[in-house]
DNA sequence: ACCGAAATAGTCAGATTTGAGTATAACGAA
DNA sequence: TTCGTTATACTCAAATCTGACTATTTCGGT
């Protein structure tokens, strides 16, 4: 039984607003959530069926004009359901995040001490950088996304809080 | 061509102090890594097999007194080149991490702001948790891993900074 | 001397994830 | 009109990950 329940949610969530077909969840997904959440296409498309087999979703093939045919997903009670208490757990748990660049530091005593400091120097320009494309997506996502982007916006600047103490 | 790098960087960086057996790697994982890094024991064995694949760790078996049998694995020169290239790119490198918990957020406005509050109220002493068993690891854990721990509180508190912009 | 609990040392079937591939349609430019 | 590009819609083999399980040894207590 792992975890998929953020993944879970955020599919039901998005039928919950609308019925939709695989192919448009996962452009809504790559282009309004891909900041925030890393699923992948052919996953998308397994848990959909997942999500079927288990009765939160139903899947109907439709055709329009001459494209190949899709599939619609469309919530199902039971989903509507499951997605209350999948949503209800989801804010009321706080499950940290690891931070894969960690593992550097545990072992930056084998290189010396300038490299080090030169290396963590570029790192520190990788983070100013995906600071300034968080700043830009601020612009142009829907409204619902403000307090997430706010939210890795404060962490950004933990980050480069934490690393120029490091530097120093 | 996934992402094993950091768990591949913590394995060659373990050997590198020392030759070890499986269950020895194991069990310093579990006791002294575990708050920041997701590597599950048989998820290690089969790391361990790829490294031997490509060459970079041996594997002996050996047998101390009627104990069965253990694997014991030594870094390979090209492991300890494959170790510093792997530990470059990683102090370099900023990988943002994912925030299971911002799933809910896109959503909480299908339940009464009331409960949100409540739920969020929850998480809220989670964290709390969170950040006093980091406290308690400070003085336990050696001291290779205080910069860890520090990064780790830094972000809990910025965790907690907006979780109460959020509850005002 | 015997028993239960903990430590030692993994194995493996099954679940999950993904990159690469397949196939057709619409669309614009030359 | 023809040909390359982009959009539409997935499929699937292969890589990866893990929970549950197996099996033996040591050790402390009674």
């Amino acid at each position: 039984m792992p975890d998929h329940s953020e993944r879970q949610l955020l599919l039901l969530g998005l039928l919950r607003r609308q019925e939709m077909h695989g192919y448009q969840i996962n452009e809504f997904i790559d282009e309004q959530m891909a900041f925030c959440v890393d699923l992948k296409r052919s996953t998308a498309y397994y848990l959909l069926e997942r999500l079927r087999h288990e009765g939160y979703v139903t899947e109907e093939t439709e055709r329009t004009g001459n494209r190949p045919e899709r599939r619609v997903y469309r919530i199902t009670p039971a989903g509507e359901t499951h997605f209350q208490a999948l949503l209800r757990t989801n804010l009321a748990t706080y499950t940290p995040p690891t931070y894969a660049n960690d593992i550097g530091l545990i072992f930056h005593h084998h290189l010396p001490p300038a490299e080090v400091r030169t290396l963590l120097e570029t790192r520190r320009q990788n983070i100013l950088a995906h600071q300034q494309k968080l700043k830009s997506l601020e612009t142009i996502l829907p409204a619902d996304h403000l307090a997430i982007i706010r939210h890795h916006l404060i962490h950004v600047a933990a980050e480069l809080a934490w690393i120029e103490e490091q530097l120093t």
